[in-house]
DNA sequence: CTGTTAGCGCCTTCAT
DNA sequence: ATGAAGGCGCTAACAG
C-alpha cells in the first residue's frame, strides 16, 4: 500500500500539517530538526506524494494543456517545443493532447479540459464551428486559441501571419522574379490558415494586375500525396504555369515528385515555392524556396499569453483579449527561376 | 464560481449520490425522470465535473503517461501516434511528457509519475544509470521500458532488434551487394540503440571475414550534423570506404550533405546506407536504402504492454515481465551500388 | 431506485 | 514551531 502523509505524520511522531508544511513550499517554518525526522521518515516508507489530492484541495494542477490538432511532423513538434519551453520555465507543467485521427477534436476538448485536469490550455484548430464555440463558450479556465480565424474576438489568440506571408511570397515571384504564371496548390477549404493563404496570393494577383485563373487554382489537403496530385493536374493542362505556389512544403514536396514523375526539371520547366519552411525541405533537390514560419515562437507567445492569464485570474479586472501575429519571412532556395 | 455535484443535488432536489449516479456509468440505476431532471439542471448550472475529485476518490485517473526522450522529428511522433491509438481504444488518455533539453530525464520522471498523475508509465530511455534505476525501482505504478537495454529483467520491456537489423543490412552489403569495404558511424557510445547496432554491424562483419578497422568506426550523435562531420572525416582517408552504414537516416543525410559538398557522387562514388526508414528519407536523392523499423508498432506493443498490467494490477498474481522485439527490414534505394 | 455517510490524501486556517 | 479539524468534489458501500 502507498504511504500517505498520515503515514508519515505518525511514524515520525508529528502531525499531518506539519508534515505537509515539511514537503511543501512552507519548509521554513518548520524547525529543521523536525523537517530532518520527516524527511528520513519518507524515505524510509518510500513516501510519494499523490498529486491528485494535492490538487484538489489546492484546487489547482499547476498543468496546462496543449490540444493540437495532430502530433505529427516537425509543424506541430515545434509549436510543442515553444510551448514546452515557456511553461517549463514558468514551473508549469505540459500535457499534450491531440484530435488524431478517428477522435475529432471536439471531444478531445471535452475529455481533456472540461474536466478540469489543467489551469489552462491552449488549443490550435484549423477550423471553428458553432459545436466547438459552444463548448468554449462554457469554458472555465482560462484559455488561448491558435488559429488564424477572424471574430473569436474574447479569446487571447496568436495567428501566423498567413496572409502576408503568401502575399510577400507571391509578390516576390512577380516582382523580383517577373514572373506571371502563378499557380496556387490550396490547403482545405475549411481550413482558416489555408484560406488567409489564398486570400494573399489573391491579393498580390490584384494588385500587379495579374489576371486569376481558376483552373490554376487547385484545392488540395496539405499532404505530399495531395502535393502530387494537385500538381499532376496542373502540369497536364494545355496552357502550364511556370511556377506553383504550394501552400504548405509537405505540398511541395508532392510537386517535386510530381515533376519528376513527368519528366519536368525544377526550377528549369516549373518552379515550385512552399510555406512552412519545415526542416526537412533543406532536403530537396533543388532546395525549396518558401515562406519561412517561426513555429516554435506560435508556441511561445501562446504559453505567455496564457501564463499572464492564469497569473491575472486571482484579480477581478479581466484584461482584454489579446490578438498577436506572428510574421512570417521568404526564404530563397533554387526552387525557382527568375523569368525570361 | 463553479457548480459542483452539490449544488446540482440541491438544486434538482435528490442526493448527491443520485447525481454522480446518474452522471456515471451507473446511469441505468436511476430512473429517467430523476435522471431528466438532474441532467437539466447540470446545463441551467453549467456543471463540469471535477476530475480531480473522481481521480482521488476512484484511485485511478484513466491516464497513461509516455515519456520520450524528446518530441522532434518523425521517429518520435510515429512513437506518439502507436501509443495514442492502442490507449484511446482501451479508453486511457495519453499525456506525453518529455526529457526536452535542458530538462534531464530523471527529473521529468520525477514530477511525471511519482506524483502518480498517471494509472501507468511508458518510458522511453537511451540508456541507463544508478539514478534512474534507483527511481524506477520506487515505482509504484506499472511501467513499461522502452529501449534494448539488457538487464532490466523486472520491467515489460519492449526493443527495436537492433542488433538483428544492423547485422542484416551489413551481411545484404557483403553477401548481395559484394562489399568489403564497409564503414559505420555509429551513435553515442552512451545509446543502447547505438551500441546494439554497432554490435551488430560488427558481427557481420566477422562473420565473412572482413578485418575489422577502427578507423572506420566512427562515434556520432545521431543528428544530420553530426553525419555530416563524420563522412568528412571518413572521406579524407587516404584509404575510403566504399559504403558508409549510418547508424540512423539523419546522419545519413549528412553524408548526402558532405558527399555532395566534397564532389562524391552517391551511390557512384560512395554508397550510403541508414537506418530508421523514416519518412523523409523517400525525398532523399538518390532514394536512401534503409533498415526499416515498424515504429508505430513499437508504441502500440508497449501500450498493449501496459494496459495488460494495469488489467491484471488488481489480482495479485503479477504476471512476469515480458520482453518484446520489434522485428525490422531492409528497404532497398539507390543509395548503394553492387560492388565492382 | 435513492439517501446517508464515510472516506480518497492533502492543504490550510485557527489555535496553542 | 506545531496540532486539530474542516474542507476540496466526488464515489461507493450500506441502508432503506
Amino acid at each position: 500500500m502507498k504511504a500517505t502523509i498520515y503515514d508519515i505524520a505518525k511514524k515520525a511522531g508529528v502531525s499531518t500539517a506539519t508534515v505537509s508544511r515539511a514537503l511543501g513550499e512552507e519548509r521554513e517554518r518548520v524547525k529543521p530538526k523536525t523537517r530532518e525526522k520527516i524527511l528520513k521518515v519518507c524515505k524510509d516508507l518510500n513516501y510519494q506524494p499523490n498529486r491528485i489530492a494535492k490538487n484538489l484541495a489546492k484546487k489547482s494542477t499547476g498543468a496546462i494543456g496543449l490540444v493540437l490538432p495532430e502530433i505529427q511532423g516537425d509543424f506541430y513538434t515545434e509549436i510543442i517545443r515553444g510551448v514546452d519551453e515557456i511553461a517549463y520555465s514558468g514551473n508549469y507543467n505540459l500535457i499534450v493532447s491531440s484530435s488524431h485521427s478517428r477522435r475529432n477534436i471536439v471531444e478531445s476538448i471535452l475529455g481533456f479540459m472540461r474536466e478540469s485536469m489543467v489551469d489552462g490550455v491552449i488549443l490550435m484548430i484549423p477550423s471553428m464551428n458553432r459545436q466547438i464555440e459552444e463548448i468554449l463558450s462554457k469554458f472555465l479556465t482560462p484559455i488561448v486559441i491558435i488559429s488564424d480565424i477572424e471574430g473569436l474576438g474574447e479569446y487571447d489568440k496568436v495567428s501566423i501571419d498567413n496572409y502576408q506571408g503568401a502575399y510577400s511570397m507571391t509578390e516576390y515571384l512577380i516582382k523580383s522574379l517577373k514572373h506571371k504564371k502563378i499557380a496556387a496548390i490550396c490547403g482545405p477549404r475549411d481550413n482558416q490558415d489555408a484560406t488567409m493563404r489564398k486570400k494573399g496570393y489573391v491579393a498580390a494577383l490584384k494588385k500587379y494586375k495579374i489576371p486569376i485563373r481558376k483552373e490554376w487554382i487547385i484545392e488540395s489537403d496539405f499532404t505530399i500525396e495531395g502535393g502530387e496530385i494537385a500538381s499532376s493536374r496542373l502540369l497536364s493542362l494545355s496552357e502550364k504555369p511556370d511556377v506553383i505556389f504550394a501552400a504548405n512544403d509537405n505540398m511541395a514536396a508532392g510537386c517535386y515528385k510530381t515533376a519528376e514523375a513527368l519528366g519536368y526539371k525544377a526550377p528549369e520547366d516549373i518552379g515550385i515555392v512552399g510555406f512552412d519552411h519545415i526542416a526537412f525541405g533543406a532536403f530537396l533537390k533543388p532546395k525549396l524556396t518558401t515562406v519561412h514560419v517561426q513555429v516554435p515562437e506560435i508556441g511561445r507567445v501562446a504559453t505567455n499569453l496564457l501564463l499572464d492569464r492564469l497569473k491575472d485570474s486571482g484579480s477581478n479586472k479581466k484584461a482584454s483579449p489579446k490578438n498577436i501575429k506572428i510574421s512570417t519571412g521568404i526564404i530563397i532556395g533554387d526552387s525557382v527561376l527568375k523569368a525570361k
